[in-house]
DNA sequence: ATATATATTCTAGCATTGCTATATTTTCAA
DNA sequence: TTGAAAATATAGCAATGCTAGAATATATAT
């Protein structure tokens, strides 16, 4: 008998909508507007279903953030491939991760601000997060010799310089400049 | 009459004291402990006083920000000081940076994270902001021509760093490292 | 010195939030 | 069809940011 099934498909469509519907909320009003009372009214459902699927509401943000680290994985896969050579895959790498924070800025937020219990370098890591670094080590990797260091380093200015201009601390126009200073220091030896 | 000089002196001295305990409670247990009840019942008045002081939580949050950044500032000067040549004092500068979001950090989240109000190209940017940015130029500046975007570029990668060495995503042991790529990356042409 | 006006502070309470104990309904198997 | 179990809803608690209005203290003018 599928039934089991059926109503194992049905909590994770309606676990799904619940993620969907506190990214579009949070996407267009901000973080704050996320409250359990509105994401019930949103699946038509009684505030206590939603602790049926996440045990509060700092675990909705956070799989909404491993979601987020794994479409930033594909989206930088994808830069990586679409440039050819060593330093344009860089650049483009570098690119598109700064695009993917300022077109999903809720979301960006989730993943480095708001889920900070997700760590990265413990047992309990979810691949997500390590598939998003493998991502930016591909780019980095051919290039140098200490790899993780400078993977490391690669993201902490990526992080930086998206966080920095989403809070409108550094200038908006010269962002193309600083990405090619980041590039040129991680492309040479 | 000196009457409203007192006023004003012990008003100033009573705001002190808010910002003074928000911070003291927000290092020992996290910002969401910083309630306005907390905080009132701190220095000993109703809470509707806090509000004569500050517009409402976020203000009391940019104020201790605010502080935050004139600190930083004259963290960096120092240590950019205290070593001599171009390639040290930008390397005391960056672990100056680095340990000053370790040993206050949240401090560093008001800063960064909590008081996103806070612009900084804008006509109404505090000094602080602008004076923290002026110690890093200082430092950035002699090696390079591109001041503003190399200094930027600095202060992304500082903050990336300290960022996601808060959050664990990031090695600990590697700190030094890769602040040395970094400063390597800012002080050749 | 006293009364009045002004400034200051407090009490009490509202609306919203995350979360939960408990009642109710629905679903499935015998 | 009926009874057990699973799923869902109602109602409410405690905490929060914030504020209206009452009450008190303070300074000035007579």
């Amino acid at each position: 008998m599928g039934i089991a099934e059926r109503k194992g498909r049905e909590r994770a469509e309606r676990e799904q909508r619940i993620t969907a519907a506190a990214r579009l909320i949070a996407e267009s009003e901000g973080w704050n507007a996320v409250t359990i009372r509105r994401l019930a009214e949103e699946i038509e459902y009684s505030q206590p279903v939603l602790y049926s699927h996440f045990e509060n509401r700092d675990a909705i943000v956070a799989a909404i953030a491993i979601e987020g680290f794994g479409e930033l994985a594909t989206a930088l896969r994808q830069a990586a491939h679409g440039s050819a050579g060593c330093q344009g895959a860089l650049e483009s790498v570098a690119m598109a991760y700064l695009a993917f924070a300022r077109a999903h800025p809720a979301l960006y937020e989730a993943m480095f601000t708001k889920a900070t219990g997700l760590r990265f370098a413990e047992t309990d890591t979810r691949p997500e997060l390590k598939d998003a670094f493998a991502a930016l080590a591909e780019a980095v990797g051919p290039a140098r010799a200490d790899v993780e260091v400078a993977t490391e380093t690669f993201w902490a200015a990526l992080h930086g310089l998206a966080d920095l201009e989403r809070s409108g601390r550094i200038r908006q126009g010269a962002r193309a400049a600083r990405v090619r200073l980041v590039v040129s220091c991680l492309a040479e030896p």
